[in-house]
DNA sequence: CGTCATATATGGAACGTTCCAATTTTGCAA
DNA sequence: TTGCAAAATTGGAACGTTCCATATATGACG
């Protein structure tokens, strides 16, 4: 099949014996066209073989509804979860979000946003890279494009956020380990240049104190935020002299991490040393022995981001309120003797 | 900080001091330009806070250099795995792929196609959804917009695609189970309307015909092609008068599913039951107990789906060779006694 | 059969870039 | 100094769309 010049609305116009005006109406859906005249000019859509051409609308249009989601890391079962939820509302929407992956890299990270603003995008979800500039996201500001931050807030920021209450999630964890009669706590994983980091590990120490945890049986050992990381923390953590016999993860690849590096270690997980992990992914249920895991409804975190973007473009604005949303620790079998499935819930 | 109006190369021109022909060509890097203009007029373009416009571009260009990658199921982490090696390819290439999910819908997955095309992508890799209809890439072939797929093909169709060589693997896998001793096999998940689907299927008959193993001794049994279905099958089998000792999967997720199905109908794993997986994905290593499984490179295809797209955008053409990918067993503990990690290499 | 309001349809300018052809500047030899 | 080739710069048309202002068709009413 030979490959046809590309077909413009001009084609259409003359195939249909219309304007390209009349084109361009019914293709916008207007009712000003009478619908004899829209049937005709939509089956010479269909005769040859039309492609839209965005780029060249914009140039008139100035707003876009394109929208761009920027994911940290999207081999992390967590973020392609969140991604699958904010999708899920773009596509209710009839926008198709392109996702691009920085993996962690604040140079990626800049690449990315430059192709996305080139491309024209109208709004932006964005999971900032670690060690994300505090002016990183200056340029869209400046262009007034509405961004939405999803998980991951930058500190002197004034980017709206969508965030679990990660402070008051790990206070939830801390206590359920202490009132299990863990006295000798610790929180593995994770680096300060986090704000997220930083928020659960504060949530952390204000549980001990509150439980009467002596400062000197705290261990936090930062690391990778992924398997390896989690394994590395519990290897250090045994070796110490007094070593703890539970541990909050900054997420559930370091718990599920910690998990295997006990059965390396010849412990068994639960009996001898509890974890618990954050972010409750899909893997938690299913995992052996079962994940005790923070809960931060990622889905629902998703579809507020989205709306949340949506809202913006639709009205102009780059302003929104922060949501930080509930959490709950769902009590599985990885901190203890399986009980039964008890669930705290947060306010 | 209001925001400025969106600064163009007219803009930029002005604050230098040249024409926007000048400036045009600074942009491309061409060395027609004096060395001291070219700097005056990129200072003016940090001046002025520009953003290229590239759709404004594309409108004359008519080649554009923009990637789509459209995967069928981005919550699965072997896709995953899979988008982020073809990233690698296209950031040295100096190139930002888009990356759109399909979520395995193929309305969606067209609805995703449009979207790319009006952006006014140069070139696609495709993992197309199940269920995919013969003639949903026909539009593309019509624009000769360089495609290639990615780990699935589709029955009639003239567009490359590069991926593992699945029947060989099929028959290493099945060929170790038989040696393992065990005479009743089941190949569990997935189902016929995947190529894939046909060609592992096909490998293990081939290899149990092979073996001698009796017909009446085989049990096939479809399914979702995830941890869930990877249950229902392994209950399915167990009810069966006369039970499969052993099970290929059609992916690690399958396997998964049948490895905590096991659990649950209180089997060990390896000992009472064996299970092969497929893929090899990061998570198969880490499993307890860590999962056999055919090794089928995914970085490596990533990679060279990534080449292959890039040399058809390049050379303008729309057909290239297809690329089966070699594939090894790698043996660990989920099908038998652990022994030494040995490696069966394929051809 | 006019007249007018309303419903439809249309031409043309504008959007921000590229690229050709044309023009101006530069450097060098005579 | 002039002449001339090479280097550097520039204006303008074109790309495919939108949208305003205008034009034409339709129908209702006197």
């Amino acid at each position: 099949m030979a490959v046809r010049e590309k077909a413009t609305i001009l084609d259409i116009a003359r195939e249909a014996g219309v304007s390209k005006s009349t084109v361009s109406l019914v293709l916008q859906g207007s009712d000003l066209i009478r619908p004899e005249t829209a049937t005709k000019v939509r089956r010479a859509i269909e005769q040859v073989g039309y492609v839209y051409n965005r780029g060249a609308a914009n140039l008139r249009k100035s707003q876009s509804n394109v929208i761009g989601m920027v994911i940290n890391d999207l081999t992390n079962p967590f973020f392609a979860e969140l991604a699958v939820g904010m999708e899920r509302v773009f596509q209710s929407a009839g926008v198709v979000p392109f996702i691009a992956n920085t993996a962690e890299n604040p140079v990626r990270q800049e690449e990315v946003l430059r192709s996305l603003m080139e491309q024209g995008v109208g709004g932006l979800i964005i999971s900032p890279a670690r060690g994300t500039a505090p002016d990183a996201f200056h340029r869209l500001e400046l262009a007034g494009i509405p961004v939405v931050f999803a998980m991951r807030r930058l500190p002197g920021s004034r980017i709206p956020a969508v965030a679990p209450d990660n402070r008051r999630g790990a206070m939830l964890a801390t206590t359920h380990l202490a009132r299990k009669g863990h006295r000798r706590l610790a929180f593995f994983g994770g680096s300060p240049d986090l704000v997220v980091y930083q928020d659960r590990l504060g949530g952390f120490r204000e549980a001990c104190e509150a439980e009467g945890i002596e400062p000197e049986n705290i261990t936090v050992i930062e690391g990778e935020t992924n398997r390896r990381g989690g394994m590395a923390c519990l290897e250090t953590a045994l070796a110490a002299p007094n070593p703890p016999t539970a541990a909050l993860c900054f997420n559930d690849a370091v718990a599920f991490g910690a998990l295997l590096g006990l059965r390396k270690a010849g412990r068994e997980p639960g009996r001898d040393f509890a974890v618990v992990g954050f972010d409750d992914v899909a893997e938690a249920e299913h995992y052996m022995p079962a994940l005790t895991s923070v809960s931060v409804n990622t889905d629902g975190l998703g579809e507020r981001a989205a709306h949340m973007v949506l809202k913006m473009m639709q009205s102009g604005t780059t302003r929104a309120e922060d949501h930080v949303g509930a959490v709950n620790l769902v009590v599985r079998e990885s901190c203890g003797p399986a009980r039964t499935n008890k669930v705290e819930n947060a306010r």
